[in-house]
DNA sequence: TGTACATCAGTGAACGCGCGTTCACTGATGTAC
DNA sequence: TGTACATCAGTGAACGCGCGTTCACTGATGTAC
C-alpha cells in the first residue's frame, strides 16, 4: 500500500474510528461527542462511522465495551501483582484517570445501547471482579460495594476537579492517603 | 391579577425558569437541557430565559448555585438533628437522590460559569461543611474527603443504576449497610 | 391628580450552524468456475 | 490464467431538525414633577 496515496479501503477503519471516538471524548465529553467530529478525526466521511457502528449510540456502546474490558484487565492484573487489597483500589483510580473517556462513557448508560449483549457480558465480568465472587454472600457483596464506592467517588471527584487542592496532584497517592482515613465501620458483620 | 388572562408581566418568571430548568434536567440530563425546552415548559419565549440569565450557561450556573445552597442547608440540619456522623452521610445521599438534577449539574463545572462569584461562595460553604472546619489539619481533611468519597461514590453509582439489584431499592438503607462494611483503614493517623 | 418619560419584562422573527440519518452510488476486493 | 459476479467498504449529497444568540419591537410598570 503506497503511503502517500489515500487508499479507498482503510484496512482498520473500525478500530481507528473507535480510537478517534475516545480521543474526541477526551477533548470534550461523552455527551458532546459527534459522529461528524469523530469521522473528521479519522479522515473519513461520517457515513462511514454509521456503516461500521450503525448509529451514534452504537459507537458509544463500543467505547463502553472496550472500557469494561480494559478495566477488567487492569483490575485482574492488579489482583495478581499485589496481595494488597488497597492497590486494587488504586488501580481502579488509575484506570479512571488514564482512561477518562472510557470511564465517563461506561457510567452513562443513557448514551449507549445498554442492552447490547457484548456490553452486558463485559459489564458483568467487571462487576464480578468488583463485588467479589460469582454468588457472594451478603457480607462479601457489601464489602465489595463499599470499597468500590470509595474509589469510584474519589475517581469522579478527582476527574471533576472537586477535590481540595491541598491534597496534591497525584490521584493514586491521594487514594492511599484517603484509604488510611476511612471512617470506622459502624456495625458488626452480618 | 385575573387568573384566566395571560399577564404580560409574569411576576416571578426568573424563579419559574429556574424551576423549569430543574424539571427539564430531571426528565433528561444536564447536557441535553435546552433553553427552548425550559422556556416552553415555563410558557414563555426562549429569549425571556436569556433576558434573565444571560445565556444557557448562566441558567445552569443558577441551578448549581441553588444546588450547593440546598446541599449546605440539608447537611447543616443533619448535623444538628443527629450526633451520628453516619446520618450526615445518609443526608448527602438523600440530597443526591431527591435533587438529582441539581446534583448532576453541580458536579459538571464544564457546563456552567465556574468562576461566578455567587457560585464560588455557595460551593465554598458546602466544601467547608464537607471537609471539616475552615482550616483543617491534614488528618481532618483526609477524614472528610474519605467520608465524602464514600457517599459521593454511592450516590453516583445509585443514580446511574450501577449498584447490584440485590441491595434493594432504598438508597438510604444501602448507605447504612455499606457504611457498616467499609474496608479497614490501612495506615496510622498522621 | 395628571402627565411625561425612563426603565423593566417579554415578544417574535430571523440568523447561521452542526447535527444524525438516509440513500443511491462507486471503488475495491474476494470467490466460483 | 481469465472472467463474471457478489459482497464489502466508503463517498458525497441531501433531508429536516432543534439549537443558541441577536435584535428591533412593544406592552407594562414605576418615578419625577
Amino acid at each position: 500500500m503506497a503511503p502517500s496515496s489515500r487508499p479507498y479501503h482503510h484496512g482498520g477503519l473500525k478500530a481507528a474510528l473507535l480510537k478517534a471516538a475516545v480521543e474526541t471524548i477526551s477533548a470534550s465529553s461523552p455527551a458532546s461527542m459527534s459522529l461528524r467530529e469523530v469521522a473528521r478525526r479519522a479522515g473519513v466521511t461520517h457515513a462511514a462511522a454509521i456503516y461500521h457502528y450503525g448509529d451514534k449510540a452504537g459507537l458509544l456502546t463500543a467505547v463502553a465495551v472496550d472500557g469494561f474490558r480494559l478495566l477488567t484487565a487492569q483490575i485482574t492484573s492488579a489482583y495478581q501483582a499485589y496481595e494488597d487489597f488497597l492497590e486494587v483500589g488504586v488501580a481502579y483510580v488509575r484506570f479512571a484517570v488514564e482512561h477518562r473517556a472510557h470511564f465517563e462513557v461506561m457510567y452513562r448508560p443513557d448514551l449507549y445501547h445498554a442492552g447490547d449483549p457484548e456490553l452486558l457480558e463485559a459489564k458483568a465480568a467487571a462487576a464480578q471482579l468488583l463485588y467479589g465472587s460469582e454468588h457472594p454472600d451478603p457480607g462479601q457483596l457489601l464489602a465489595g460495594v463499599a470499597a468500590w464506592s470509595v474509589v469510584h467517588g474519589l475517581a469522579t471527584l478527582w476527574l471533576n476537579g472537586n477535590l481540595p487542592e491541598q491534597l496534591g496532584k497525584d490521584p493514586e497517592a491521594i487514594t492511599r492517603l484517603v484509604a488510611s482515613r476511612l471512617p470506622p465501620s459502624t456495625g458488626a458483620a452480618p
